[in-house]
DNA sequence: CCGAAGATAAGAATGTGTTCTCAATAAGTC
DNA sequence: GACTTATTGAGAACACATTCTTATCTTCGG
């Protein structure tokens, strides 16, 4: 059956469109309280849980975080990440480049690739 | 002061310079209790906090996995992880890829890369 | 070889992220 | 509007990797 049309899985779905770029729990969870204020964590994690589950969202794993979430859809792409600002920028345009390192006879499949380094903005303030 | 020479100490560097992939800290457990049978997990993560302090030791975060470990001093580097038979390779010459998917006006600094697929062996025999 | 100080084993304790429990609440149905 | 049933909030519980504690053992300087 398909899920209840409730506040909190309406507010949830919002920041995740309103937001360009993938989120944490935490920043999903005070995001969604500005519309729904009793919106909690538990909460969070079982609409968001629902949404991977039907296809509707994906992870992004950095090394070494917890993951963060993002509508799905999106085609594949990868993130630039801001050391100064912390904001993550959409990055495509790897077709063809990642296969030059692959070693001779193996089979590429699939790869994670993140940049690291300061964006356009902070770099002219900075 | 420099740290005292211990049998478990010789060991988890031997189970690190015989390796040519990083290791997980089981696997350093388990392959180092060959040569020190008594060899303890708290003890495995202490030695390893030490030479990374030192700077003999370095992680690779894997996106979603508990950090490997490798001798540092390989230079610049990345992995292939074959799904079959789950082992690492070491990947180099990315030098100059990369950076063609850097957004004009930022500032690439770091970058992780992690390819996944098939090594040769797997492949002829899968 | 002795003794002081550092290192170890084992398990307890911690920290963090995530899931579960259950009483209260709210959606959708008739 | 009342009923049935899913959903929620809050905190407890859990899983897991990692660190701490302490009594015992080992290294190494003298």
């Amino acid at each position: 059956m398909s899920p209840r049309n409730t506040a909190q899985r309406a507010a949830i779905l919002d920041v995740l469109t309103e937001t360009e770029a993938p989120l944490g729990i935490e920043q999903i969870l005070s995001k969604g309280q500005q519309a729904v204020a009793s919106l909690s964590q538990a909460t969070v994690y079982r609409i968001l849980k629902q949404m991977m589950d039907r296809g509707h969202v994906a992870t992004v794993q950095l090394p070494g975080q917890t993951p963060l979430y993002e509508l799905s859809g999106k085609g594949h792409h990868h993130f630039f990440r801001c050391w100064q600002c912390e904001q993550m920028f959409e990055v495509t345009g790897c077709e063809g480049l990642v296969d030059q390192l692959v070693p001779r006879g193996f089979a590429l499949e699939d790869h994670d690739l993140f940049l690291y380094g300061l964006c356009a903005t902070c770099r002219r303030n900075g």
